[in-house]
RNA sequence: GCCCCCAUCGUCUAGCGGCCCAGGACGGAGCCCUCUCAAGGCUCAAACAGGGGUUCGAGUCCCCUUGGGGGCACCA
């Protein structure tokens, strides 16, 4: 049985690489009838906001992403939130120093000292102290941390799914902290005591943990369980290349609702941030995407978030929408005076194909509401054959035709202007042309004159016809 | 500084030694269709980072250089 896992920290808002991770997760553990399992690691206490556990909830939640074991969801494995865990970290952090597979450091700050003068010190001090001189300090009440104790000889071997054999020499690896001095785990000790104890089978997760599993592996034969398959995923950068970050407000999975596209239009775009299918399909939905997903078809190097493709696929999947379901979509995008006044089924219906984003609506809308003021040139168009003339006289004879008319819809506004065309030895477009100015009062529409005029209804169509030949009485 | 990883059109990518004077998609340009726009159809421009090898043959394998990324936290 596969299983898998998403484990984010709630620590601010789900960026889109976190959403991606989470994405293969489930896809990999559906393609394999398996579970996804979702584990919050709040181990630390200064970044650790919980009220941002409800953003990571929803997300997955909009995202489609539905996992099998959770915090508010047992299934016997739990708890899966890890600040409950403690007991279980300790009690392995002890058979760890017993094992002798960590040892006990006093030191303080080497961390921060570390850092700030780049000489990194791989082997602790406290490393060699001997028992006695443990028990001294512990007797001092001298605050610890416990520390992975690595082999200074041989070297580790590793097989990463993506990346392929992986070794190091274990003298490059350093004696992580596996318990802080506040009594918590670290991710480095507490990611391999609940990744076995949950019986994940596959950890997917992000390129930073790749030169740290060497040493979760050491951890896993030191305590004699089997390691997990990995499937290190490469990162997405922004179009600088840039990595992405929460700091910078870079793009998240909330902000790309708000902006307007479609949940799972986001999720189809990240899919192919990093993996395609084999073959030259783009568009997927998730049950697509699930039985399309393979781990041997994810890329090793990073890709850029770009949002020009992103616009793409989100009009291609609102295109797949039902009429139906775009209209419950984009009722909120209305005005509401748009609703009021208009049948917005019937500008859906319109609208529906010409939607790159959720938040054009309005925009696309506004001129049924006001008609803009506009230069009587629109008038002019070359390849429609319209002139200021032309243009003046056709809709000064439309105007009683139009008002005759019996039905005040599409087809017959259609069929109607098109005889008047052919009878006047007109292109259709010559006529078509100024109506659709008239009554818009843009160069472009989303729809024909005769679509526009039905959505308008008839006295508003004709009013905006009259004003418009007087206008170009005026310019004439 | 040390260690690890990556490198095909602007972007996402196909390519796992000959099928590639490199294919698709987005974006760009143009044409067609057309009551404008969008959609759709067709066409064009656009890439194997550089240098060495290996091989009858290299985008595909190896090495070096360059560039980029990640790691070396009592963060995850």
């Amino acid at each position: 049985m596969v299983r898998t896992r998403f484990a984010p920290s709630p620590t601010g808002y789900m960026h889109i690489g976190n959403l991606r991770t989470a994405l293969y997760a489930y896809l990999f553990a559906k393609r394999h009838d398996g579970k996804l399992i979702l584990r919050i690691e709040d181990t630390d206490r200064k970044r650790t906001m919980p009220q941002t556990i409800r953003v990571i909830y929803n997300s997955l939640e909009l995202a489609g992403i539905e996992y099998d074991e959770g915090p508010e969801k047992d299934g016997g494995y739990g708890p899966y939130t890890q600040s409950q865990r403690r007991e279980i970290y300790n009690r392995y952090a002890a058979e760890a120093l017993e094992k002798g597979l960590a040892y006990r450091c006093f030191c303080t700050n080497t961390g921060e000292k570390a850092a700030k003068t780049k000489v990194v010190e791989r082997r602790d001090p406290c490393r060699t102290l001997t028992p006695e001189q443990v028990q001294e300090r512990l007797n001092q009440g001298q605050p610890f941390v416990i520390r992975q104790r690595v082999p200074d000889e041989g070297t580790s071997t590793f097989h990463d799914h993506v990346f392929g054999e992986i070794t190091v020499k274990n003298s490059d690896l350093d004696d992580q902290v596996l318990l802080k001095s506040d009594g918590f785990p670290t991710y480095n000790f507490a990611n391999v005591i609940d990744d076995h104890l949950m019986g994940i089978t596959h950890v997917i997760r992000g390129l930073e943990y790749l030169s740290s599993t060497p040493k979760y592996n050491l951890l896993y034969a030191g305590f004699g369980w089997p390691t997990p398959e990995y499937i290190h995923l490469p990162h997405i950068t922004k179009e600088n290349g840039r990595k992405l970050s929460k700091r910078e407000g870079d793009a998240s999975f909330e902000d790309l609702l708000a902006k307007g596209y479609l949940p799972q239009a986001v999720v189809n775009y990240i899919a192919l941030l990093g993996w395609n299918p084999g073959d030259e399909r783009e568009f997927f939905t998730l049950p697509e995407l699930i039985a399309a997903f393979d781990i041997d078809r994810i890329n090793k190097s990073s890709a850029s978030f770009t949002l020009v493709k992103l616009d793409w696929l989100n009009s291609q999947h609102v295109r797949a929408l039902s009429p139906e379901e775009f209209y419950q979509i984009a009722l909120p995008y209305y005005p509401a005076e748009a609703v009021q006044r208009f049948d917005v089924a019937a500008i859906s219906r319109l609208i529906q194909s010409r939607v790159i984003r959720l938040t054009d609506i309005p925009q696309m809308v506004d001129f049924l509401l006001r008609l803009p003021d506009f230069p009587v040139d629109l008038f002019v168009h070359e390849k429609s054959k319209s002139t200021i003339a032309s243009s003046l006289n056709i809709l000064e004879q439309a105007l009683p035709l139009l008002q005759s008319l019996e039905t005040w819809e599409n087809l017959a506004l259609q069929e109607a202007l098109k005889a008047f065309a052919q009878q006047t030895g007109l292109k259709t477009g010559t006529v078509m042309w100024p109506i659709r100015i008239a009554i818009s009062g843009l160069l472009n529409t989303p729809g024909g004159a005769t679509e526009i005029a039905e959505i308008l209804g008839r006295e508003e169509t004709l009013r905006r016809i009259n004003q418009a030949v007087s206008c170009l009485r005026q310019a004439a």
